[in-house]
DNA sequence: GCGACAG
DNA sequence: ATCTTGTCGC
């Protein structure tokens, strides 16, 4: 499954003379939300000969005036340097594989097998991973630290491909194979493996955290620098201090303050890890703005692409 | 202009 | 995430 094929594949179905739009083509795939990745794909240029130039914004606007020429020799009426009316022109019954729907489908499964509770006996040995990107090239790095002592006992480092992109909400899917391959490396298993990207803090409460240690049946806890979504309680003054992420009502994860600005560090449980145990061990590790296990196997993934892509 | 959604 | 020089602040 490669994510271009499949946009190309859905372009090829506009008839001369419609258009569609780059939120459209995201709605056939199963989520409006990846309409950004749409047009990131499209612009990045996919194989074969899909006619790109039918599909436009919202608004009518396309990505080359080129393109707005073209349209016009298809009959597509346009005014002021966009398409007159996108909904005249719109093709909408798109035969789609809803990709992006069984993803979805999959993860509020999922999202019933997250346990909230703590499933380690120590927690001694804590990990950490993280990827970097060139395009469709990851290069992966894993630490696992002592948490007693601060010292290092492992480091692993990883590179391949991806074929999925990046889309809010939906990070495993891009990630988690190169995790797991990475993970399966590892001489010294971690009691507790952090993950950059949220655990329950999402809107299915399964993010890259949570379904990382449902697949390696391994404790997780997630650590964002921004936040998904949720609206911050009371707010962190000290270095230290805390505050809940409230969505829906519900607790799903705590801004923790780890430096002088206001860039909170978004701690949630992944798998087989409390609340509170995910916000402890965060704040233990936190030298620096983002736990030493985190903030190292960021180190490690950049400086690989680094040197791989030099 | 609003709203804004990890990496 | 990535694109990216010098600059600001601790």
């Amino acid at each position: 499954m490669k994510f271009s094929k499949e946009v190309a594949g859905l372009v090829d179905q506009i008839p001369s003379g419609m258009i569609s739009t780059y939120g459209e083509i995201a709605r056939a795939l199963g989520d409006v939300i990846a309409s950004r990745t749409i047009y990131a794909t499209l612009s990045q240029g996919i194989d074969g000969n899909a006619p790109i130039h039918r599909v436009v914004t919202a608004r009518g606007e396309a990505a080359y005036s080129k393109h707005l020429q073209v349209l016009k020799e298809e009959g597509v009426p346009i005014r002021d340097k966009r398409v007159r009316d996108v909904s005249e022109h719109l093709f909408k019954n798109f035969k789609s594989t809803r990709i992006l729907e069984k993803m979805r489908k999959e993860q509020e499964k999922l999202a019933k097998k997250v346990s909230l509770e703590d499933g380690f006996t120590a927690s001694r040995l804590i990990g950490g991973v993280d990827v970097a990107y060139d395009g469709d090239n990851a290069y992966a790095g894993c630490v696992i630290l002592d948490a007693e002592e601060m010292k290092l006992v492992e480091e692993r480092r990883l590179s391949g491909m991806v074929s999925f992109p990046y889309v809010s909400t939906y990070l495993s899917y891009r990630e988690l194979p190169m995790i797991k391959r990475i993970y399966s490396k590892l001489k010294n298993k971690p009691d507790v493996l952090m993950v950059d990207g949220n655990g329950i803090l999402h809107p299915r409460r399964i993010g890259i955290a949570s379904h990382v240690g449902l697949e390696l049946d391994t404790p997780t806890i997630g650590v964002a620098k921004r936040l998904l979504l949720g609206r911050l309680g009371k707010v962190p003054e000290k270095i230290g201090d805390f505050g809940s992420i409230i969505h829906k009502g519900k607790v799903i994860g705590m801004a923790l303050k780890t430096s002088k600005s206001d860039n909170y560090v978004y701690v949630s449980p992944g798998h087989k890890v409390s609340m509170k145990s995910a916000l402890e061990l965060s704040k233990k590790l936190c030298y620096h703005r983002l736990p030493e296990t985190i903030r190292r196997a960021h180190r490690m993934a950049s400086e690989l692409k680094r040197v791989r892509t030099k």
